[in-house]
DNA sequence: GCGGGAGGTGTTAGTCGCTAACATGTTAGT
DNA sequence: ACTAACATGTTAGCGACTAACACCTCCCGC
């Protein structure tokens, strides 16, 4: 029981951090928010943040949707076109999230697509995504043996994806997400027909 | 005739940092290439090498290529499909640079996508060629009313694109970007029918 | 209960990208 | 030749990030 107390302590200081960044970020914007400003609003030096956190982008960035993508996609019917398979997958996926935290999302939309060094990072994470999505649909674990088929697949999907969320974070019209991502791909499946 | 002298002047010095600078950088790795170090091999000091160029970034990363891309764009017949013309316009600007450039611009894939901190901003210079192809392909100046189509099919199209510029930097098969270009394509609109 | 080891934390100092202020030299037009 | 414009160097500074070291607290075996 021992080290439960010390993982609970750095549970709740991470927390903490977190919870100060963000706060910030909101009241003063990602760029003019000093790391020193966040560590001493969270009462810890520097340093310590940096121990939390390998940087300041990552504590926006949390690659928490993933795994919740990865399972949706393994367990869809292989009978399915590639992109139907993807498109179920994500909109099951966001269905979840979005239930739940549909204000949260969005507000991190808002402050990551606003903030240059955060959309940089989250391409980066983008293609990890993509990685992930080619050997799910690829029914492989090597990198190598995925076929370009695959791979523009999911590139595209991914594209698809990405204009929606854009479009949700533009917030014209007031359109849901889920609704935005369903009509992006149709619309991209009307357009090659 | 008098600016002449200071203009030569200045576009031989900026040539000469970035030689130097793709030079070290080939040698030595990118993050492992400081701007000092490009400086002193210029023979200028840090504050110059800012002075021609913005960031460090962009010694490698010219957007050389997008005014080439928009006027094939806008030259297209618009009875073609949207993807068609787009795909047109990208080979057809892609084949000229390739019969220059070619090996030039595979060591520049290579650099870029080899660092992250230059995919980083690749992704966003791509995040405007995307807003160029949208207004290109609507005929209008305000990106506000480019229509959600537009948007998706843009974003697809430059998905493809990518995937071909990262199949060819990978270099399996040893297969022509050019080539690349076009099987992504039509392997995306086979999937899509 | 006590001593010692392990691990989280702060301090300090340093690197690197990048900016601003100011001084200097060189060039351009009169 | 004089002066205004301008390219450049020096210095100093900010902010993200890292490393070295010392401290202090909590845990475990005795």
């Amino acid at each position: 029981m021992g080290g439960d107390w010390r993982e609970r302590k750095k549970a709740r200081t991470r927390e903490r951090i977190q919870r100060e960044a963000l706060r910030l970020f909101g009241e003063q914007g990602y760029d003019e928010t000093t790391v020193a400003a966040i560590a001493s609003a969270a009462g810890v030096s520097h340093t310590t943040f940096f121990r939390y956190f390998p940087t300041k982008e990552d504590v926006v960035l949390g690659d928490e949707y993933d795994p919740l993508i990865e399972e949706a996609l393994r367990s869809r019917p292989r009978s399915e076109d590639l992109v139907e398979r993807v498109r179920g997958a994500v909109g099951e996926g966001l269905a979840a999230v979005y239930a739940a935290d549909r204000d949260a999302l969005l507000a991190r939309v808002h402050l990551v697509l606003g903030a240059p060094a955060l959309r940089a990072r989250l391409w980066e994470q983008l293609q990890d995504t993509q990685s992930l999505l080619e050997r799910a649909l690829a029914d492989t674990d090597d990198p190598a043996e995925v076929p370009m088929r695959v791979r523009v697949v999911a590139a595209a999907c991914l594209a698809v994806l990405t204009t929606a969320i854009t479009a949700w974070n533009r917030g014209e019209g007031g359109a849901e997400l889920p609704d935005l991502v369903d009509e992006a791909f149709l619309q991209l499946r009307a357009e090659l027909a």
